[in-house]
DNA sequence: GTGAAAGCGCTAACAT
DNA sequence: ATGTTAGCGCTTTCAC
């Protein structure tokens, strides 16, 4: 039952299982001889190595962990596939963590993936503190997570979107500008703060009231766009942090017979293929979320192999703003 | 650096390592006081087990391979969270691996987690040949595939929910029904099966040139679509493996100007929460993911607390259809 | 109740 | 070029 060991090839092939495994891992100093009659004895006998006694003494597991809120949201399961291929054609596996936005969670699977001894890490954060992800002292690559401290991240320019999205709005002509973001980490925060500077080079102010917090799906966007249809000072516009919480917000204005873009402009994020759709026609920046996830993997294979005093390499890349139909030229 | 280990306890604590493996397992045999000297010593030390030792002489490793072909797809991340929800919480982790839809990768991937030792695996299979599967011994949960052999699977009734879409466009009137199937694997075919048979109720028959197979995707239902409206021979409905594929579909529909439902019905799969959208309002057949998700989990889990001799349980969930306004009572 | 020793499957350092 | 030995970190007999 027990699979066929390389002791069990030694005996047969009446050698020590060094040999073997020397054989088996063409190392150097071995008669090319032997080193066949090992490797057809071995594929005869069905022969797979057990990578958990491999990774015994090599110190390494091969395996990245990946640490998520929800791999059900477009952007992450793109990057999970990105990753995951990038990752797999270089003999490393990914170990799927998803936290649910729970810090606690997030601390688990930390825990977890630390004694199951992964060579890395890609994470998401859910918690805004990163000092003891920092101190594990395991390679470890932030996605959408911009962070001054010894850890590497690809990011987009978030302050940079917030900026795009809501200067456009402005030229559009809209002026009462709502901000629905999915959670309130890190760099949803900088997406404010791109909102707010945009706002306040046309004069205006960024209004506490207008800002939502919750999720990124459908219901979540619906039910912040009913959250401010409801208020005496009703926006004319919102910027959303996924093309989801958009769709949810259009709904919203159809149901209540507001002409998009007319009445109401909209902007999304992340350019999903959703997006394009004639049935929506989007106004969103894109976020290229294969080319992050396979980023992502390489930065972090570079870094472990780079060994421990690696710089760590920050990465932003330029989002885009792609106008279509949910926002239109009203003044100039 | 090495983090702390066993012995470094027993050597603190002055005792044997195996002493201190029990006490932090919780073994019986060993005075309370020591219990709580050696557990207060780690605790205080920071000492994390490392799970690697622990699989190789468990022999267990606490981890399930999901086996997929893309986790981008809306229906298979969402089985992924559920699944890892469930795992998570009975100290399993998933290792992910996606096929991309090609036997190769899916060999490849087989292979290598079973190198991996992984105690399980969840698979959507892209190959129909499951006899190497089977032959491998590792407890599995097929998703998606009915199979006849000595493997668990759940799924729902393919057959039935190809023929309860097939029937209701017939009721409505249509009688050119066309079928956009994803891939063309086993669970598409038993849809076909019940699309023929409910032809065959209404004394018509399958035709080849009205069948489609490629990806899952906008695009794919877009292209295919577009394919179907060029024929000679038009259909006048379509129903589609997918919401995704439905969507596409529909887009085509509207640039040509034919009108939904009155000239051409449509009929998705999986009942993804945009089908629902005012957008689409799309009449699909629903497939509960999250509770596949966790059910796969549940079977597999107790398939390997049963060990090697139990029973391959088959589960399969009878399909939904969700009556909506891509398809209408034009006759009857 | 606890220590000593063996061993999971493999690799690497040292012999020969 | 190959055999021998030790050891990765842990658990588990088997003595005592």
């Amino acid at each position: 039952m027990g699979s066929v060991t390389i002791q069990d090839i030694a005996k047969l092939a009446g050698c020590a299982p060094g040999t073997v495994s020397r054989a088996l891992n063409n190392r150097k100093g071995i008669r090319k001889e032997t080193r066949e009659r090992i490797a057809q004895l071995a594929e005869s006998l069905g022969y797979q190595p057990n990578l958990i006694a491999q990774s015994l003494v090599s110190r390494q597991t091969h395996s990245i962990a990946l640490i998520i809120p929800d791999i059900s949201l477009s952007i992450l399961n793109s990057i999970a596939r990105a990753a995951d291929q990038y990752l797999f054609e270089r003999q490393y596996n990914l170990i799927l963590c998803n936290t649910g936005f729970s810090m606690e969670q997030e601390r688990r699977k930390l825990s977890y993936v630390q004694q199951r001894k992964v060579d890395g890490i890609i994470i998401r954060p859910t918690g805004n503190d990163l000092d003891d992800l920092a101190q594990m002292r395991i390679p470890t690559v932030l996605i959408s997570h911009t962070y001054s401290g010894p850890l590497s991240y690809i990011d987009i320019e978030n302050e940079t979107a917030g900026y795009l999205a809501t200067r456009h709005l402005l030229e559009c002509g809209y002026r009462k500008i709502a901000f629905i973001g999915g959670s309130d980490l890190n760099h949803v925060q900088l997406r404010i703060n791109g909102y707010a500077r945009a706002l306040r080079e046309f004069g205006l102010e960024a209004d506490g009231r207008h800002i939502w917090h919750g999720g990124y799906s459908l219901m979540d966007g619906y039910q912040a766009a009913t959250h401010f249809f409801s208020l005496d000072d009703r926006p004319d516009s919102v910027f959303c942090c996924s093309d989801y919480l958009a769709f949810g917000a259009y709904r919203k204005a159809q149901e209540l017979g507001i002409p998009v873009p007319d009445a109401f402009g909209i902007v999304g994020f992340n350019d999903d293929e959703m997006a394009a759709w004639p049935q929506f026609n989007l106004t969103t920046i894109r976020q290229p979320a294969d080319h992050i996830g396979m980023l992502a993997a390489k930065m972090l294979l570079e870094q472990i192999e780079a060994g421990p005093e690696a710089m760590p390499k920050k990465i932003q890349l330029y989002p885009q703003l792609i106008t279509r139909g949910t926002t239109s030229q009203k003044g100039s």
